[in-house]
DNA sequence: TGCATCATGTAATCAGTTACATGATTTT
DNA sequence: AAAATCATGTAACTGATTACATGATGCA
């Protein structure tokens, strides 16, 4: 279960409320793992019960309050623990090849539109990153000599740059074999 | 939910019992789509009471009778509609960023074994990935003009291709990374 | 004799998604 | 007046993993 530890990373980084936490999965640790509010908020509830985290009622003027969220020295030592333990490299899950190669049995010209979509989408991504980049790490106002954290959090982000990157080339590929095949017959 | 679909294509490509499925989860479907065994009957089970699926025994000499399944005329029309309907570009979880972030928790550098761990499981993968494209696609037994869903098959492996070596070229960086970070401090 | 392969399943649990629900403030 | 943002949650359901369970055949 890695989203108790993405929380627990996040919230090292920054303490924050739950809903603080689902904008920034939706953000930066968003780029390599996902939540919504409601799954954050469920595992917020058992955290703080488990005593791995600690909550502060933060009164707040023109705002709801908000109960911030910050790590508890059991969070910190399941953190380190989990840290040290060996993780199987990912299983991957895409919907997209499942789609690619079921259109052999269906009408491949019909599934330009969608990776076209995709192809979109994963433009409009890398677009972001490479924003993201430049102002924290590579623009005028990032530090010349980072701290490890810092160049950990841009070596992850270079690796979802990379992967932005390949999956355009390949979608480029896909393109390029769906209008070959249709060419074709 | 896309095991269904996956099912239905594997299924359409060859029929087959839920062992042999499971097989091919280890092999090519799994290199974008992984499924147990466990949750192949389940599932296998569930597509023959909608109608979606055919079953028919089939006794064999040494070795326990098996249920082989097919594609009913109910799962091309779902797999058909399902062709048909956009899907989201999938979300990224990658355990591994999520370690690697959180090392500026802890020690850096007692990720440099784990990481080379994954980078040893990467290379394996992309060895056998290429071994199935000399074999199935570019070698001297395959064929000089494939047809369509020979051309899909090639492409998701591809996908799969630059996938392994993005994400090898990316451990590298990770490993300068954390290498740097080590003999800085 | 013991291990690997073929073959199929159940049960319990955990993780993740979707739908529903509320209510204040701020911006257009 | 309506829409967006801030803020927190419950309930139901679906999907996925882990553990347990059985039994035959074939090979070393």
């Amino acid at each position: 279960m890695a989203l108790e530890h993405a929380i627990l990373v996040s919230l090292l980084e920054k303490p924050g409320s739950g809903y603080e936490l689902a904008r920034r999965f939706e953000r930066s640790i968003g780029y390599f793992w996902t939540a919504t509010h409601q799954q954050i908020y469920r595992v917020l509830k058992r955290m703080e019960a488990d005593g791995r985290l600690d909550v502060r009622e933060v009164p707040q003027q023109g705002r709801p309050d908000k109960k911030e969220y910050s790590v508890a020295a059991l969070g910190r030592t399941a953190l380190s623990q989990w840290l040290h333990e060996p993780i199987e490299p990912e299983s991957v899950r895409h919907d997209l090849a499942v789609k690619i190669r079921g259109a052999a049995f269906d009408d491949p010209a019909a599934l330009i539109r969608e990776v076209e979509r995709h192809h979109r989408a994963h433009t409009d991504r890398l677009a972001h990153y490479l924003a993201g980049e430049l102002r924290d790490f590579t623009g005028a106002g990032a530090p010349a000599t980072p701290d490890a954290g810092r160049e950990l959090q841009h070596v992850v982000l270079r690796g979802g740059i990379a992967y932005e990157r390949m999956t355009l080339a390949w979608l480029d590929d896909v393109l390029a074999t769906l209008h070959r095949i249709r060419s074709e017959r």
